[in-house]
DNA sequence: CTGAAAGCGCTAACAC
DNA sequence: GTGTTAGCGCTTTCAG
């Protein structure tokens, strides 16, 4: 075919050759080794930097046995993954962490019939571990992978092992604050606009209503699920209201969910705010874009992020890491609530 | 630390051992090549599926100089980028076609600051080509990205060099059909909200605007750039009104802006679609969840994404691809224009 | 503290 | 068609 056009980069060789010293001791360099003379490193950095040298990734991968990249596995419809404010947070969270490392943050879209693919994938040793960025109990090929490499869950998974490593927000106690915040407003007729349950996020929020309801001695206005999008919560609230139900309040388990409520509500010609306490869930963006602001409760999601690709790293790097990371929330309260 | 635990995986060679052929032919099968006898060939897919034998991506590319990797380039800010629905679809449509292929798609979040580090690992040989996938004129990063590997820009770059690649929708012929439909509608009084105009998209939707305008002997109601964020366009609203200016239109051009100005909007007490005729751009999520849904121009998204992807691995495999693709757009009708 | 030597698992000429 | 032979550029014992 084609001769390789002389790549920029130079190599190890090439360097050890400027420098004046052997393979082993650029490379001990390039790594961090501490078991170099003053003399010797000096000498790599400069022939380093006259050479612009930037060590070959497979060459490493292969003679190291590890790939130094991660896979960002996102079990969902693309559009409406990156549609959710929240998982945009989450991502930018994880993004920054991995950026900071010398490791490669490689997309991993998931959906059903690729995932196949996407567990040969990981088999063939193309990551050093993986996040799942959120996911259905329905997913068994998540269990499969963390047979392969280290994972870490976003959100508890549905099964939870002693081996699993998950960064999740504390939902059960976040529900209970959102539902708490409606009740100490006065608000005695509350239905809630729940996540799917085949999520966990899903289940504990509504969890949290279900509670925290039940100590202050109320039953539910209604409860329809919204499956966290923002048409599921527009229909959602369709169906609570054309049962006839009026409720004063609403707890909505996503803010996105919320922005759906709000349509819905106003189609019938009740406004938000005003003629219906509503609180969501989340604080993404949505929330304060919302009119009336959404009174919501806070979960850290780039934090979240963050957390789960320290954990990743961490794990990576053998050193002790924390299995499962509970993040705590808080209520916002804005104008609708 | 800790040893490698039996990979999974095993070698070429056990593979080669147990078809009882040589390394070589088993290398022929898995990368399809034809000059392989029926019987060997069946001999080898026997052993790959006994031994689920998955190829190490670390010595192909080595041995290859391929790395079967593309990197994704976002130069921009994460939550800014995942917050618009438009880059959700493109990279949904970059997706499909690289998770059809056998690259991977590596995730570089090239803030500023990281741009250094993304273009030392774009030279370290980690990926064989790159798409950018939104860029200001400012990023003079990215064009130093192109002496190093291929590059598919989403958008028309800054400046178009003959051996550019980019994928675009025709901005300015979008932004005239959609002044055009507020003018056939009778309005005369048309204000615009533009992108940045240190983007392409920003700077031919305005134009667009202006030609249509001119050629109808009309003068601007007002400009004002809303940074195509939902915020920035609710800025650029309240901005116009502000100033006193009363438009009977509004083209805005991207979704989310036209969002942020249904809010401004209604701040003054001015309902969009009855007070003001409002057109869009993008027909996004946005659009169709507005309420009154928005009257917008549609851009291909997804086959935006699609093509970028192809366009680039059409590069990578040495066959003839096209330099410039311009997508066609058109105006959807929706409630508010 | 440093160098020599032996691969990591695969592809790609090159013979046969 | 198929096997043999060299590496790809780097890490990593193992001596010294």
């Amino acid at each position: 075919m084609e001769l390789a056009p002389a790549r920029g980069t130079a190599t190890i060789e090439e360097v050890a050759a400027r420098a004046g010293v052997s393979r082993s001791t650029v490379s001990r360099v390039v790594n961090g080794s501490t078991a170099v003379s003053p003399a010797a490193l000096e000498a790599v950095r400069r022939a380093i930097d006259d050479l612009q040298y930037v060590p070959n990734r497979a060459a490493r991968s292969l003679a190291s046995r590890q790939t130094r990249a991660i896979a960002l596995i996102i079990p969902e419809q693309t559009d409406r993954f990156f549609g959710d404010p929240f998982f945009a947070s989450i991502v930018a969270g994880i993004g920054e962490v991995v950026g900071e490392s010398d490791y490669l943050m490689n997309m991993l879209i998931a959906s059903d019939d690729a995932s196949a693919k996407a567990l040969g994938y990981l088999r063939g040793g193309s990551v050093d571990g993986a996040i799942v960025a959120s996911h259905h109990t329905s997913d068994t090929f998540l269990e499969r992978i963390a047979d392969v490499v280290p994972v870490v869950y976003g959100g508890r998974p549905a099964r939870v092992r002693a081996e699993d490593y998950y960064v999740d927000v504390d939902n059960v106690a976040g529900g209970r604050a959102a539902t708490a915040h409606l009740i100490a407003r006065g608000h005695r007729r509350i239905a809630a606009i729940s996540g799917p349950p085949d999520m966990a996020a899903g289940i504990d929020r509504l969890q949290g209503f279900r509670d925290e309801m039940a100590a202050a001695g109320l039953a539910p206005a209604a409860v329809e699920d919204g499956d966290f999008t923002e048409r599921g919560g527009a229909l959602a609230m369709s169906r609570i209201l054309g049962a006839g139900v009026r409720p004063d309040a609403l707890f909505v388990a996503s803010d996105l969910m919320a922005r759906g409520a709000y349509a819905a509500l106003r189609e019938r010609g009740i406004e938000p705010g005003r003629d219906v306490a509503v609180m969501g869930f989340d604080d993404s963006s949505v929330a304060t874009a919302l009119i009336p602001a959404l009174t919501t409760v806070r979960q850290p999601s780039r934090a979240q992020g963050r957390q789960m690709a320290s954990v990743l790293l961490d794990v990576l790097a053998g050193r002790p890491a924390v299995h499962a990371t509970i993040l705590p929330t808080e209520v916002v309260a804005r104008a609708s609530a």
